[in-house]
RNA sequence: GGCGCAUUGGUGUAGUUGGUUAACACGCUGCCCUCUCAAGGCAGAGAUCACGGGUUCGAGUCCCGUAUGCGCUACCA
C-alpha cells in the first residue's frame, strides 16, 4: 500500500509552493490508490498557530485534497522522538554533546554558516571533531545524571557515502564528510526536525517522500537515521521550487499576498481553475491538453512528469492588472465562463451574499433569472468578485457610473439626455418585451430621429449599467425586464 | 567557503534510444466578427535551445569546462 503524507508546519499561510507539494502528493495517492495523510509539524511551539493550522486545513478542503485518516500533530510525538534518540544514545549510535549551546540571531544565521565553514576549512578541523563525540560511556553517563545540558548528536561514520535514486532527480550521493553530526535532540530536550520527521514517517508508513527540492540535503542525514535505526528507507521525489519573477525566492516579506493560498480565495478564484494552474507549474501532462478536471489530472499525473528546473511564478506586483501570474487569471477566466451552473451557481451566491446583494428568491421563483443572468454575464468575468463589482447593475438598482463611460457614450452626444427616455417611453409599450422586440424598437427609433443604432445601444449600456462595456445590450434589456431597463434610461442620475 | 541541482522565445512547458524549417499553452501585435468589451476565428512577431570547447556525417539531445541562478550547509522547519 502505497502512503504518502503533506506535512507543512503551521507557521503561517499556506504558502501556494507547500499547496503545490500538497497537490503533488494527493495526486499520487489517488492515482495509485494509496493513502493522502497531512501531518502538522509544529515541533517548533514559538512559531506554530492554531490559526495557521486552520488555515492549512481550509486551504486544503478548498483545493478539494481531501486527507485520509486522522491528522498527525507532530508535538504529540515528542515522547517517541526522544525515546528514539536515547535508544541510538543507548546503541552507540548518537552521543551527548555537552557543548554549550551557541546563542544565534536569525537573521545573520546564513552568513554565521559560511564563515565558520570557511574558517573550519582554515584550521583543518572537520564534521567529526566534535570532542563529546567518543567520551567514555561511564563519563557521559556520570555528566548526564548531575544534569548537566546535553544534546544529541547522531555518529556519522568517518567513511562512506549515503546515496538513492531520487524519482525526479536521479542518482544522488553525498560523502559522509560533507555532513556534519546532526543534532537529534536539542539541550533542553526537545527533538529536532529531521529526527522527528523519519520518526513519525516511519511510523505513519509513509512509503514515498514527496516534497520540496530544498530538502534533499535533508535527504541525505534523514537516510542516515533510518539506517542507524534499522528500517527501510522511503522512496523520494523531490519537487523543483517556485521562485519569484526575479529567480529569488517567493517570500512574503517580499511579495506579499501574492504567495498565499488564502489570497485567491479571497479575490475570487475558482478552486478547480487554481488547482489546475497549480498542477502546470513543474508538472506537464503527456499530451498538450492543460485544462483538466481532477478526475483527469488524477489519470494523467505520474512523477515522471515532473521536470527538474524551478519555475518562476510570472507577476508584476505594481499592476492590478497583473497582480498575479497572467496564465492562472486566464485560467479562472476560462473556468468560470465554461464550468456547469451547479458548480459556479454556489460560488456566485457566496460572492454576492458577502456583498449583500443575495436574495432568496434567486433559488425560488427567481431561479431561472438568476441561471440566465449568471450565465449572460459570466462570459467576460475573469474573477468571481467580477459578479459582485462589474455585475452589480444586475442584482441591484444601487450601482455606480464609471466617468470614462458616462464621458464616451452620454456626454459626447448631447441628443441622448432627450433621446434616452423618450427611448423608455417605445420599449414600454413592448409585449413582449424581449432581446428581439427590443432590438426592434431601438433600430427603428433611431431611424426615426437620424441617429446610429450605437449611439442609443451604449448609451443605454451606460444608463444600465453604468459601463462602457458588456454584454449584447438587447440581452441586458432582457435580462433586467421592462420596469428596469425603463426607468434607468428615465433616470438622469448620471448627467449630474 | 563547501556540497548539490538547474539552464529551450517574456512566462509555464514538449522535445522519444542524437537525424529535415525546435512544438503547445499564457501573454503580445494585426485582421475578421460586432452595439462596446470579452469570447471565438484567422494571421503574425518573438529562441543563434546560457556560453565555450569536444565527440559525430549530423547535437537542444552525449562528454568536458565556464558563467549565472537556486537550494542546503542551524541545539529552525
Amino acid at each position: 500500500m502505497i502512503r504518502v503524507r503533506f506535512a507543512p508546519s503551521p507557521t503561517g499561510y499556506l504558502h501556494i509552493g507547500a499547496a503545490r507539494s500538497a497537490l503533488f502528493n494527493w495526486l499520487f495517492a489517488r492515482k495509485v490508490g494509496g493513502k493522502f495523510l497531512l501531518r502538522i509539524e509544529d515541533t517548533d511551539l514559538q512559531r506554530s498557530t492554531d490559526e495557521s493550522t486552520r488555515s492549512i486545513i481550509e486551504g486544503l478542503e478548498w483545493l478539494g485534497l481531501d486527507y485520509d485518516e486522522d491528522i498527525v500533530f507532530q508535538s504529540a510525538n515528542a515522547p517517541q522522538h526522544r525515546a528514539a534518540a536515547n535508544r541510538l544514545v543507548a546503541e552507540g549510535k548518537a552521543y551527548r554533546d555537552f557543548t554549550p549551546k551557541e546563542k544565534r540571531d536569525d537573521a545573520s544565521i546564513k552568513q554565521g554558516i559560511a564563515d565558520r565553514a570557511r574558517a573550519q576549512s582554515t584550521e583543518g578541523s572537520d564534521h567529526r571533531s566534535n570532542p563529546y563525540r567518543d567520551l567514555p560511556r561511564e563519563e557521559s553517563d556520570r555528566r548526564a545524571a548531575a544534569g548537566e545540558p546535553f544534546a544529541v548528536r547522531l555518529k556519522v561514520a568517518h567513511e562512506g557515502k549515503t546515496s538513492f535514486e531520487d524519482i525526479v532527480y536521479g542518482a544522488q550521493e553525498r560523502n559522509y564528510s560533507e555532513i556534519e553530526d546532526l543534532a537529534l535532540l536539542r539541550s533542553d530536550g526537545h527533538p529536532l526536525y529531521n529526527l522527528s520527521v523519519v520518526i513519525d514517517d516511519i511510523e505513519m508508513g509513509i512509503t514515498h517522500v514527496i516534497r520540496g527540492q530544498d530538502h534533499i540535503t535533508n535527504t541525505h542525514k534523514q537516510i542516515l537515521l533510518y539506517d542507524a535505526l534499522g528500517t527501510p528507507v522511503p522512496k523520494f521525489a523531490h519537487l523543483p521550487l517556485i521562485l519569484a519573477p526575479n529567480k529569488g525566492k517567493l517570500s512574503k516579506r517580499k511579495h506579499g499576498e501574492v504567495v498565499s493560498l488564502t489570497t485567491y480565495r479571497e479575490r475570487g478564484f475558482v478552486p478547480a481553475a487554481f488547482r489546475n494552474f497549480l498542477a502546470l507549474l513543474g508538472w506537464s501532462p503527456p499530451d498538450t491538453k492543460e485544462i483538466m478536471k481532477l478526475e483527469e489530472l488524477t489519470q494523467e499525473f505520474s512523477l515522471e512528469g515532473i521536470g527538474r528546473a524551478n519555475a518562476i511564478f510570472n507577476f508584476q506586483e505594481n499592476d492590478p492588472r497583473h497582480w498575479t501570474d497572467d496564465k492562472a487569471l486566464w485560467m479562472n477566466a476560462e473556468y468560470i465562463r465554461t464550468i456547469s451552473r451547479d458548480q459556479l451557481l454556489p460560488m456566485v451566491k457566496a460572492e454576492l451574499r458577502a456583498n449583500k446583494l443575495w436574495r432568496e428568491e434567486y433559488e425560488d421563483e427567481d431561479r431561472e433569472w438568476f441561471a440566465k443572468t449568471v450565465d449572460l454575464i459570466r462570459q467576460r468575468f475573469h474573477t468571481l468578485k467580477d459578479f459582485s463589482s462589474q455585475g452589480r447593475a444586475y442584482f441591484s438598482d444601487d450601482f455606480d457610473f464609471e466617468d470614462a463611460a458616462v464621458n464616451k457614450n452620454l456626454k459626447k452626444g448631447p441628443r441622448l439626455k432627450e433621446l434616452l427616455p423618450a427611448l423608455a417611453d417605445r420599449l414600454e409599450e413592448m409585449d413582449p418585451f424581449t432581446a428581439e422586440t427590443s432590438e426592434a424598437a431601438l433600430r427603428q427609433y433611431a431611424e426615426e430621429q437620424g441617429v446610429k443604432a450605437g449611439l442609443l445601444i451604449n448609451g443605454s449600456r451606460t444608463m444600465l449599467t453604468g459601463q462602457a462595456v458588456g454584454p449584447s445590450m438587447f440581452e441586458v434589456f432582457a435580462i433586467l425586464g421592462k420596469d428596469r431597463s425603463v426607468t434607468r434610461l428615465r433616470s438622469g442620475v448620471p448627467w449630474f
